[in-house]
DNA sequence: ACAATAGCTATGGTATATCATGGGATTTTA
DNA sequence: TAAAATCCCATGATATACCATAGCTATTGT
């Protein structure tokens, strides 16, 4: 039987001066049954960062290599972006973690960071970044709405 | 095995200075087996709240990893506004669970909340809103009526 | 059939635990 | 040895857990 976990919620936390940042604690909670680390890497789409667990990974790394078709070779090659960017972040006891130049740069984040959820993956935004891009997909989602609640009547 | 499990009825409760309410006490039952927890989120068409099992937004995590895959755009949009709006609501020993601000706000919610049951689901309304709605809902399945019965039953 | 009673629910209030955050101390690495 | 990273403790704010009460429902007994 597998686990429900899920991340959820966006918060906002504050980045100080060393560049630490409280992972929220439900993030944590959901770890630290597993482990006490995170996975981050810089989103290839969008200016922000992606975060998972290990096990998520391993599991994409694990579709790609049981899959044969055409497609696999793209899809290969972003798998390719990704591990060669993704890094562990341990956090302390007192649930931080310290995020590096590197993808804070790329996710413009100075002072603060928003956590958004995403089921198994979640993201990390610099604030009025992520409250353009919220309301741009909020648009999107209201033109194509009836694709987005297929289980409404189950 | 799959539990049978469903919100019903419609069940009105105070809202306190600090924002708890009594989850109805047939809701709990139907959690406590699982947890002692639901989630809620605010509805994408209308000025209510909605919550489910924790279980059932995973079904639809599981449902996006299997219809997209790891890269998808469309798989981003909709788990940004799904899973970035919903978060946790544990009820203590009395049965209450503490709404967010967020929450209230978009269903107008002050001193009372209507929860309505919806099978899998179930809405948090603002009374006056909720009459409203219902009306309006009533209305429209009174048009629609001949279509909802099989001929052969008449 | 009616009254007493026991159990549960909703609700108000209060104490406790937890979280995010700041700062200092210690260790590591370049 | 200077800079950076890790660890640890302190604190204020906030959420959570717990206790108490009042009202309702169903049950029991006479």
């Amino acid at each position: 039987m597998r686990k429900v976990f899920l991340f959820m919620d966006t918060i906002c936390n504050k980045v100080d001066g060393k560049g630490r940042v409280s992972l929220p604690s439900d993030y944590r909670a959901i770890v630290k049954d597993l482990s006490s680390e995170i996975v981050c890497y810089r989103s290839l789409s969008l200016p922000c960062i992606e975060g998972c667990l290990e096990e998520t990974l391993d599991k994409l790394a694990a579709d790609i290599e049981n899959s044969t078709d055409f497609f696999s070779e793209a899809q290969d090659n972003l798998t390719n972006l990704v591990f060669g960017d993704a890094k562990r972040f341990p956090f302390d006891s007192t649930g931080r973690i310290m995020l590096s130049e590197k993808l804070l740069k790329h996710a413009g984040i100075t002072n603060e960071a928003v956590f958004v959820g995403k089921g198994r993956k979640f993201q990390i935004w610099n604030p009025e970044n992520w409250a353009k891009e919220e309301a741009r997909i909020r648009a999107e989602a209201l033109k194509n709405r009836p694709s987005l609640k297929p289980k409404e009547n189950e």
